[in-house]
DNA sequence: ATAATACATGATTATATAGTTATATTAAAA
DNA sequence: TTTTAATATAACTATATAATCATGTATTAT
């Protein structure tokens, strides 16, 4: 392995990192169907608005997410068609009320970008 | 959002978490062409035997690979297909010696199972 | 039986990060 | 221009976990 590999194994971990926390994926999740601003986000996760902020910035640095200021709002949405098949396939599976039990038996494609 | 969803999140956030490791990463690619021990695995990823045996257990019990007791040896696989599809897809981008630049602009397509 | 080899695990330390609270910033409205 | 609303962020706490070192366990060989 070269250093080169081991920097490439710690961008691909960190592309990981990011989508291994269930507020995160639930916020994703509530970005399949389009753009939202905080608050909206805030309403859907049911976390607190400090940190609904917080972890939309660490998606937006993991480029997972992007952010569009319009007027005192916040609009986020899935940074590109790659993250959204990801959004949509992962979380889809939890938005379609899946139990638990049929989640473990069924595959998912993910196409996924590893991010710059 | 229902409590068990919740809980398929917490869920899918564990199955990132095991990839979101470099070390394991190098252990999964280390699995691509087939079964390894312990020691072996220790040779490729260059790290400390006890380090390599804590996260070949931490892989294990997230699924995604399994293990084999042939006399003093141990020896660990990738679990199903779908993982060495994971495997093969994530890691080979590092194998094949490609550049940060390229595999921020590839994509690659990774079959996830979500763990029982 | 004893030694050697292969692997696992407990204890410890250091670091990262999720969540909370309070406060700062920024833009629109009154 | 003061207020209000929306969002971000700093400080802090608690928890999780990666790495190390030392030791335990199990299997084979002598």
């Amino acid at each position: 392995m070269t250093q080169l590999d081991d920097q490439a194994l710690i961008h691909i971990a960190k592309y990981f990192q990011a989508l291994a926390e269930p507020m995160r994926l639930k916020i994703l999740n509530g970005l399949r169907d389009g753009e939202k601003n905080v608050t909206e986000l805030v309403e859907i996760s049911r976390g607190t608005q400090a940190n609904v902020s917080k972890h939309l910035n660490l998606l937006r640095e993991s480029k997972l997410i992007k952010r569009e200021s319009r007027g005192t709002k916040a609009y986020y949405s899935i940074a590109d068609q790659r993250t959204f098949d990801l959004c949509n396939l992962v979380c889809g599976q939890i938005a379609s009320q899946m139990s638990l039990e049929v989640a473990a038996n069924e595959a998912f494609i993910v196409t996924l970008q590893a991010n710059q």
